[in-house]
DNA sequence: CAGGATCCAACGGGATACTG
DNA sequence: CAGTATCCCGTTGGATCCTG
């Protein structure tokens, strides 16, 4: 009776949902599915990212097998970071996820200004 | 040349996938697709929530139209919440990352292991 | 029952300065 | 170049008390 009830979306789910769907993670995967990028390049093509979230941002990518990080040791250093096997396996849900967005944004732009009007008026 | 370079995932995709992707939004979204819930369900439902994060949960997805709200004027009051035809189309892309996440969580689990023992003899 | 109001601690994220 | 280290602040989330 209990089978399902305590089942939900289990923690582990979540927190990897989380730690992979976060603000910048879908961009940075982005970028990294067109081509290995050095971290500089990244900062470029993300201009709206600080230097700090995208470290921490790339260090979860990688501690969760979608992203490696390959030091080139010339002076100075160069880093490459790539997108893994694992990590291109991520594609097509995100791809799924994106389209459901663009389909869907006018309805819910509709519905949020519909919202947004009855709060007005019952509101104030 | 930069057709698709300022591209990315636009800010209002982003914005939407954190309103709709968010820590709570998956659990209620999951309850409410089984059935419409009454809001102390909910709170059963999912044990770990407080009161304040479900409300504005609920707030949030009704304003984004996947989530509605009905008032029974009893005494006291009921509130019924149920999920909107926009909330029903939201199945199909969460089940795919679901399954992405199911299948490949062991994947990930061992990603996890290994980068964090790497960064034990890196790190001291 | 279904929240609103308030207080408070924790965390994420930005800005800045510095390093191998 | 690719970060680390610090400071700082705004937002998030929990806990608690209160209400129509």
């Amino acid at each position: 009776m209990d089978t399902d009830d305590e089942f939900r979306i289990s923690p582990p789910h979540r927190e990897l949902l989380d730690q992979i769907l976060d603000k910048w993670s879908l961009s940075v995967l982005n970028e990294l599915c067109e081509r290995p990028c050095r971290f500089n390049e990244l900062r470029r093509a993300i201009p709206q990212v600080t230097q700090k979230s995208l470290t921490s941002t790339l260090r979860r990518l990688e501690r969760n097998g979608v992203v490696e990080r390959e030091v080139v040791s010339t002076r100075p250093v160069a880093v490459r970071y790539r997108i893994t096997p694992l990590g291109k396996t991520l594609r097509p849900p995100i791809d799924v996820l994106l389209a459901w967005a663009s389909q869907n944004m006018p309805a819910i732009t509709r519905a949020r200004e519909e919202f947004d009007t009855r709060e007005e008026e019952t509101g104030f």
